[in-house]
DNA sequence: TATGAATGAGGATTCATTCAT
DNA sequence: CATGAATGAATCCTCATTCAT
């Protein structure tokens, strides 16, 4: 009993996985029903099965990510007591990994929908009110320490966020005018002269 | 004959403005040829005359707004002798107006593109190259001037593109955490932490 | 054993029953599997261990509300010895109870399906059959007891019955031109004129 | 520009006829938009063309099949002065032809789904409300003339009417009970029996 | 007896594209 | 230059049925 419904579930996730995979590699709009099939090993109908419709895949396929995402996230944070350590570790986690970074494309396929789809909206701004949060939380961190001295952590954070997403799009998309450690160090610059305290 | 003719280019164009228009709309994905020959006034298919396959239609639409708005970026800059003011001039221009502004939800379509269709990577590499071009330009010409002080150019074209697009994205989306104000505002500022003379 | 298997025809009985009851609601077309299995209260897969395909539910339906009926017609009979008593009870039995009526629901169903599904037909033609001796017995009863002066009893059931038939869909489907009332009043009227004994 | 749309019109046409003999064939269940676009001639995405949904196509079909048998009877009325001609005209338009008379077995289509679906409930009801009033037409007129003795016309559209259909439906279902000139013969004479001058 | 998982065939609908006029 | 007619491929979704457990 045990075993087939923890059967079911996990090709459920598969299912999921392999429409997240997709939708980075081609798009959102390209997606077809009958390529999650395939990849996740299993027919169409048994896709519908778990999904009804396709637009319930889609959310979950970006829920899916955002969960991976966060749990990341609150690992790496455990790990990391100094404050400038813990800013490091959040933006390296958001950071892009190079051109076609999967979560990135992901990303795109999210915004560009946001506007047409309110539930891919909900998600949306969920998931960048949660990162905002995160953001806050190590500014506060760091300022109690002592480590930071941000006059203004709401400031601190768009700035912070903003660059590291609009450098990541670059990224993203190819452009040579960046490479992943630069747009570390960029963030990281920039951070320094928001909030060191001896700046 | 000219007449004839110039009303043949005249129709074209109502083609790819109302497929622009309608691709900010809906979304590129949801963008049907029948849409925008109802928008355009005529039937689906002479839209088809005029642009013999869908994709050719997209491209075209991209261009021309990348066309009005190169446009409007040499106007503006023609009336700004002061480095600063032209700085402000070209952030003023690239932001984002406001939630929902099309001319972002079209970069938003032609990101999630990127990666999939070549011709649209071109398209936006080639207007991405442009616009650092101008940023770069207006950073030597204050620097020239005197009024910049600018250690590094092309990390300062980065850092000063990076954080207008990552803002303006937030504001596309509708977050609250920033308006239009404080977007102009915070690029500014950090422009003068890193270039004021004497900072 | 006897109670395991009286449960299983129990359950058995059950599905039938909930064919029925949706075929009146919704119509045969629209019978789907797994509506039965849900009303049932039991899963899909269990409703086809009963019935292997969807035709033989379908006929069981049917026949489970024809023998519902000859039942009820038995009782009726049983407690009326009066001639025109029992010819009233035989209409009110066979008369639509108002607008969709189920049962009459479900008899436009299976004429719509008579002319395509042999088996269908057979039920259909067998139920008529019966219901025509019903008739033709309590007419024979009535001449016998002398309050009937039927000429032709063939004929006098074919009227009594199509009238009985005709009224009855036009109530079903709603016509405001008549009520159930009515409907009954119509029949033995036209009963009376052609069966009075010294009419 | 003429020819083209009456040639338009005219391909419209043949797939509604295709789907009214469709439906009387085979039943509405069954009816394929294949299967129309088959008979029509023409491509199924060329049937969509004309009518985009297939129960759009269905009540279209419905219609037609009235708009005919309205000409019908007008054209069959136009040509009898006497009475008892005219209603024996009625009888005859509107009796089955025989066991699977094709309009016949469309009108089961209709009953069966106008509790169903509300489009198709109104063109029924919309036809019934036609009918009933041209046997009220011929009755009053018959009345007028002399030729009939009505106490009541709505009661006698509603007997003969509903007769007439009882009859049919056990014709059309093919009841060795009746057949097509013992319907009308039936109908008459009940009709005598209710209206006739000095019975 | 009972279930959930899995399938695959089938059908409506959408839509870019072609073509005759 | 302009249109409406026509096509057919593509795709989502439904659903009866089968099967392992």
């Amino acid at each position: 009993m045990t075993q087939r419904r923890s059967k079911g579930i996990e090709r459920e996730l598969s299912v999921v996985t392999a429409a997240a995979e997709l939708i980075a590699e081609q798009g959102l709009a390209q997606l077809r029903m009958s390529d999650v099939a395939d990849r996740a090993g299993m027919s169409v109908g048994h896709v519908t099965y778990y999904f009804p419709s396709k637009s319930q895949l889609l959310v979950r396929a970006i829920e899916q990510s955002e969960e991976r995402f966060q749990t990341e996230v609150r690992n790496a944070l455990q790990h990391q007591n100094d404050a400038w350590d813990r800013l490091g570790a959040l933006v390296e986690l958001a950071a892009a990994s190079g051109p076609n970074d999967p979560g990135w494309l992901l990303w795109f396929e999210v915004w560009g929908n946001a506007a047409v789809d309110p539930e891919v909206a909900e998600v949306q701004r969920r998931l960048d009110g949660w990162w905002r949060q995160q953001m806050s939380d190590v500014i506060a961190y760091g300022t109690a320490q002592g480590s930071f001295h941000a006059a203004d952590n709401v400031r601190a954070v768009s700035v912070l966020s903003a660059l590291t997403d609009g450098l990541s799009v670059q990224l993203t998309l190819g452009s040579d005018a960046v490479d992943r450690a630069e747009l570390i160090e960029i963030v990281m610059d920039v951070a320094r002269d928001l909030m060191a305290v001896d700046a």
